[in-house]
DNA sequence: AATGAATGAGGATTCATTCAT
DNA sequence: CATGAATGAATCCTCATTCAT
């Protein structure tokens, strides 16, 4: 057999993950993942033992994506500053496309499931690995200036966050890339007269 | 007759955003909100004509609480270093009692209802036009050398929103203060070698 | 004081009769009715027991109306033929401006109230009453043969009510003097070949 | 297994029919009709989008019933005359158990849903056009004198339409087969001395 | 494995009626 | 007389989950 072929539980997966992104946890039927998926309703409750665990499944292949792209993209940087630029850019732009996962992890309501609260951790965590590392490199490359590691790498990945706030109605600035471009600048300069 | 006594639209209003901020819009149900104000719940549609409605009331009266306590904390203070030190931590004060303003503004399946859109933009126009103020006004006092005043700031208020972010699995960290101290550090300062 | 001045009671009355006529007794609220008679809502309950008790005093109020109706164009009226004539004319005419009694005598889910049962079964001995007079005074005079005049009062009595049917989406045939001139004719000389 | 075991659709239908028949669309609850038909609430939903959809299938149930049993009996009688008797009588006699469709095509304030409006229609039509054949037919076999058939036809139909006004309290005359033909006759002689 | 019919708890909303002012 | 705020029973509908086939 080819494996190619998507099997049952992949198939409720990515519609799942379609639906999801479009109407969130609550607004999604089983029905309606049973109709897009094209296979009965009764057939899901095989792979999976409720709905919030379809969701953690869909999180969780979201999350492997988005790790592995940031990675990629860091690992073709040269610089440190290339590096967070990569990193943060990379991020946006995976934003389309993981839906769920980031709807996930601001949605407040959503805080009471416990693979969200750990799947916020650990997402936090490992960006703030990134970038101490980043920081590290900067600091050892002498380029960056960096005092407390842990407290900057905090604070940028915090700032960071801001950029999943939905951009849909920022008519006046579309260019994503210059908007990045701007913000690494205050980052690296400051804005404060030397 | 005291006029401070609570009127039955407000005891709603009040109940209805202690639920809301704790469930949710969808995981509130209009019973828990009668119970809680200890009303009648056909009492509510007197003065509601849905729940929606009685959201969009919670949001408008967090909103302009919000706008109240960030412009006094502006007015407050001398330097415009400290102004934005003033703008960003009122903000994050206010997070703990805003809870359904600020998960309304990030919340992307709420984005359909017409007047979150609109909350949304109208926050967004007037954080950008304080921050811009804040940076015209370092500029001429020369204490900032900031270029484009516009995409700066537009830069400065989208990483704020990183701060929405919930910071309570955050444990390493509690003091909000120090926190918000080394973010307007970086911004102030720059990571990169002068 | 002057008695013309409609009186509240009159105002729920009005009112009443207007909504009733477009909504039915179901689909009108206590609310509408006291909103298009700009009143308060619990006055309503000063006058009347139930909506149920409105509706019965606007039913009464167009019967009277009807039956005075009949009666002025029947003594119009000269020849027995002609009464008919003016009796079936009237009681169509009429249907426009009445229009809850005439649902109320047909709807059969309302049977169950007392007063409809009532009033049906009081127009309908009065209309009976009508006709056997006007069949009675024909056979006096010459121009009918009515052998059993109880009987064929009936017929006629029971066949106008098919004239009671809505007319609104029979578009061929707008005119409905023309459509009584048929009818009135068909009554008279029969369709058998003599 | 026997197919003629009614299905959980029908046994939807049945139960509806019967309720609709006597409580009318709008005092007829689903549970009330779940109950009946001793199936679950939702059950209903599985087969049908709504309460007005049930009573849709419920309409048209009955109006093929009627279409049927007046072709059987018009088909069973020789003469034009005991054809017109025929007609009348099924449709009379159906009325006891149609009553859902007979009230439906009555109740004005049903007009507004189409499928009553386009089933009013039909029924019109459809009748129009078996009195229209039988009035040719009696003209050519010379035993009717008809000048305009379309509208003698409608003349009939129309008033026949009296027909379906609730007999329940005409006490004094309950053989309904005596009345028909006494309101035949008068159809077939008239009332007017020759 | 797969199905989809069946379930029933729960939720939003309506509205006739009451009652204190 | 007049009001309208308050009530809560009643109603339609949704949907995650179960289960017999």
């Amino acid at each position: 057999m080819d494996e190619t072929l998507p099997g049952t539980k992949e198939l409720i997966v990515t519609a799942s993950q379609k639906l999801f992104a479009r109407f969130g946890l609550n607004k999604t039927t089983v029905d309606e993942i049973a109709r897009l998926a094209r296979i009965g309703k009764g057939t899901i409750y095989h792979y999976f033992k409720s709905k919030e665990e379809i969701f953690a499944e869909v999180i969780e292949k979201e999350a492997n994506y988005l790790k592995k792209e940031i990675h990629d993209s860091i690992h073709r940087a040269q610089t440190p500053q290339e590096k967070l630029k990569a990193f943060v850019l990379t991020r946006m732009k995976c934003m389309k496309d993981l839906a769920n996962y980031y709807s996930a992890l601001k949605d407040e309501y959503l805080e009471h499931y416990s693979f969200i609260e750990k799947a916020r951790k650990r997402n936090f965590q490992e960006e703030m690995s990134l970038v101490q590392n980043i920081l590290i490199e900067g600091n050892v490359k002498n380029v960056f200036v960096v005092e407390d590691v842990e407290l900057t790498a905090f604070a940028i990945v915090t700032a960071l966050k801001g950029l999943e706030y939905p951009w849909t109605f920022v008519t006046p600035i579309v260019d994503i890339e210059r908007s990045v471009d701007l913000l690494l600048n205050v980052l690296f300069k400051g804005i404060e007269k030397r």
